[in-house]
DNA sequence: TATTGTTATACTCTATAACTATA
DNA sequence: TATAGTTATAGAGTATAACAATA
């Protein structure tokens, strides 16, 4: 029993959580693929559509829109691959890069808000826990999708 | 530092939640709405579309095309409202209530699965952790939306 | 022949606005 | 006049398929 209490209360966490990223986002006009697609380009540098929609696990067609909204927003821009003419290069604007820096910032300060009042030792326990239950989630989810391979 | 590696680590299960959830309903050819709209009329009966979109958080005229859907796949089925001739009670068919019943189960044994070799006590201290953490953040969200309304 | 990106099309989630039938 | 639901329309996320230019 204790167990379904557990997982109804990590459940609302994560309704909080997803509900607390939408309204961050939408006070900056974003959406959460946009942004998904500025935070790789942040993290790998200068991107082709190619790799940004195998790291997003979508498809090319639906980043060439995402780009093509960043672009209109001035967020992002396109340049030609020096190497290979089919492809373009995406990425960030100052402005782009300037909105990523303020995020990464946020975060920390969210992430320390969070946990203030908590020990070092407590917090650390928990993320081990939390990691602990996202390896055995994943672990399941790796089992039912081969099963489903197989049948 | 340690605070934010435990809220990546925190994000990291939210994705690989949600994942699981999908790849869940995708099996049984659901959505996460119309998931939504049977769970609610399995647990308060049948039920008004009006209550069913504000207990959703979404207008009425959505609920109407998501029981639509569901009427279409013979999951739910629409009535006329005894006592109010404009209303329509949206209950459950047979084959919705065992898929409902069927869902309750696996999420039953997921969060057995999920907590599998930690003891009552250990699992026990990072509900409530998770409890805290929940309710901290939903403070923050409060907070940032009546600072919303007072800009 | 394989790959990068785009045009064309479609489905789902969601919203607002206007309208019908009833209260 | 207010409420329950629907028709009409629209925008965002996402997918598949066909096609262009290039490799």
């Amino acid at each position: 029993m204790s167990a379904e209490q557990f997982f109804d209360q990590l459940l609302a966490l994560t309704a909080v959580l997803q509900e607390d990223q939408e309204r961050e986002l939408g006070a900056l006009g974003l959406t959460a693929a946009r942004t998904h697609v500025m935070w790789i380009v942040h993290h790998s540098g200068p991107s082709m559509q190619r790799d940004i929609a195998a790291e997003m696990d979508v498809t090319p067609r639906h980043v060439t829109t995402l780009v093509d909204e960043l672009v209109a927003d001035d967020l992002v821009r396109r340049a030609p691959h020096p190497d290979d003419r089919r492809a373009v290069l995406v990425s960030l604007t100052e402005y782009g890069t300037s909105l990523m820096e303020k995020m990464a910032l946020d975060h920390a300060a969210l992430a320390d808000a969070l946990v203030a009042g908590l020990s070092p030792t407590e917090v650390d326990a928990l993320r081990r826990g939390i990691a602990q239950v996202t390896e055995r989630l994943q672990a399941l989810i790796e089992r039912a999708r081969s099963e489903e391979g197989a049948a």
